[in-house]
Order: structure tokens, then C-alpha cells, then sequence
DNA sequence: GATAAATAGTATGTAATAGAAACCAAGTGT
DNA sequence: ACACTTGGTTTCTATTACATACTATTTATC
């Protein structure tokens, strides 16, 4: 956690132009905790609240970083299916991490918020 | 990580609203490894490519939600410094999940963007 | 077999946000 | 006195997000 050289700085800063906005995680925790393959509507449901067009572009563009894999279903025409491949599931561990650190301090975010107007 | 509960689903989304944006992260990141307090210019030098207006911002959002405080220097009237508190430093067992999945994974992430271009 | 509804998007216009640049007031260094 | 640093705010513009509408194909219903 030094980010001594230059590869880790350029390293953390490629994965969280992937991921540090508003939807890319958001995306990955539709999948939990199954992980099994969903397609494009039933995502939309899932994360709820976001727009067919932003979704499609943040499908595509996790998907050039192969952290997703887009597949035409077999049999159905009309129907395609967006699979977390071997690489994203590797990003279960540090979401997971977030997740339970948004279980354990979310009492204490709201209180500093609620307390913060208070003040001046 | 089920998202069972209403509660769960609150949590992680207000957490996700405070840092999944292009700058909370980095701006704790600029902390590390030491998270002493840095001073308003000297954290802008560190995140490096962020505006005034931007940084401002933010920091005021994190202060408000208990993840940062701002203090004037005692001593010097123009001097302030923004100190990570112990809430904050909680974050970093999380936001080092990240950092440490990006030096592993940053090569698989530029290959899968290299092949995509290839292929059509 | 016509009608309606779902799927997987794209196109378009508007609203919100980010970012660059200038400005400012107070303080420090030379 | 003059330039420079600090910690911002203001203003303007460019980018991005979002809602809405639209499309083409397919499945389900009557």
C-alpha cells in the first residue's frame, strides 16, 4: 500500500477508471452472491434506477476489460446474456471487503451526516 | 454479501454514493501509508489532476459524512488541514482490498483491452 | 393471424456535473 | 514594496448523465 513505483501507481489508477463511478459496482453486486450469468433486462431490474443507455456503455465497457463477457444465448435468437468471467470474479474479494465495511459503518456515516447539520 | 435485508441494501448504497465517484478514493489514497494530516494545497499536489473547485467539494462532502476533518492550523491564521478520522481509517482496510487487486490484476485488465481491439 | 409485450439495444434533446481559468483576501518571504 | 503561497469562490464552457422516444426482432395472447 506504498504506491512506491511507478507500476502500482499506474496500476491503481487503471482499475479505478474502471470501477470509481457511479454504476460499475453497482453492476457487480446485481450478480451476487450466485455470480450466474443475467441478461440485459434482468440487470437493468436488478441495479435499479439506471438508464438502458448508461448500462449498455458500462457493459461495454467492462466488458473490453474483460471483467464481463457478453454471449448470445444459444437456441433464442433474441437474447443475450452478460457472464462475470474468471477475472471479475476475482473482484469479489475487494467488493466484498467494501460491502462489509458498508454493513459495519453505515450507522456511523448517517450519524456524522445527521450531526453535521446540527453544527455550523 | 446477500443483500437480504432493506437495511443491507441502504448501507451499501449510501456508502457507494459517498465513494464511488472518480476522486473520494484517491483522495484517501493520497494519505497512505501514513494518513497524518495533509494541508488543503498539498493534498491537490498529491491526487494530482483534480481542480480546486472539485477537491473543495469533496472534501466538504467526506467531512460531512464523518470520513474527514477539517481543521485551521493552530498558530498560523492561513492553514488548514484535512486529517482522516478514526472512522476513515477504517477505510483502509477495504479501499487496501482494491489496491492490492489492482497490482495484481492490472496486466490481465491491459491485456483483455489490447485483444478487444484485435478482435471485431 | 393480429395485437400486445418483452428483448436488446440506438438516437435525441435536456439537465446536471466536471473542469479550466480567473479572481480574491489574507499571510509570508525577500 | 513585490511576488508568491494558501484556501478557497465565481464564472464559463465542455462533458456526462438521464429521460424519453424510437427501432427491429421475437415471443405470448386472444
Amino acid at each position: 500500500m506504498t504506491a512506491d513505483t511507478e507500476d502500482e501507481l499506474w496500476a491503481i489508477d487503471m482499475v479505478l477508471n474502471q470501477l470509481a463511478d457511479k454504476w460499475a459496482i453497482r453492476i457487480f453486486c446485481a450478480y451476487y452472491p450466485d455470480m450466474t450469468p443475467i441478461r440485459f433486462n434482468e440487470l437493468k431490474r436488478r441495479v435499479g434506477g439506471i438508464s438502458q443507455k448508461i448500462l449498455s456503455q458500462q457493459l461495454r465497457k467492462l466488458e473490453r476489460s474483460g471483467l464481463l463477457e457478453r454471449r448470445v444465448m444459444p437456441g433464442r435468437l433474441l437474447g443475450v446474456e452478460y457472464a462475470i468471467t474468471p477475472l471479475g470474479r476475482t473482484l469479489h474479494e475487494p467488493i466484498s471487503a467494501l460491502y462489509k465495511w458498508a454493513e459495519a459503518h453505515a450507522d456511523d456515516v448517517r450519524a456524522a451526516q445527521a450531526s453535521f447539520q446540527t453544527e455550523t
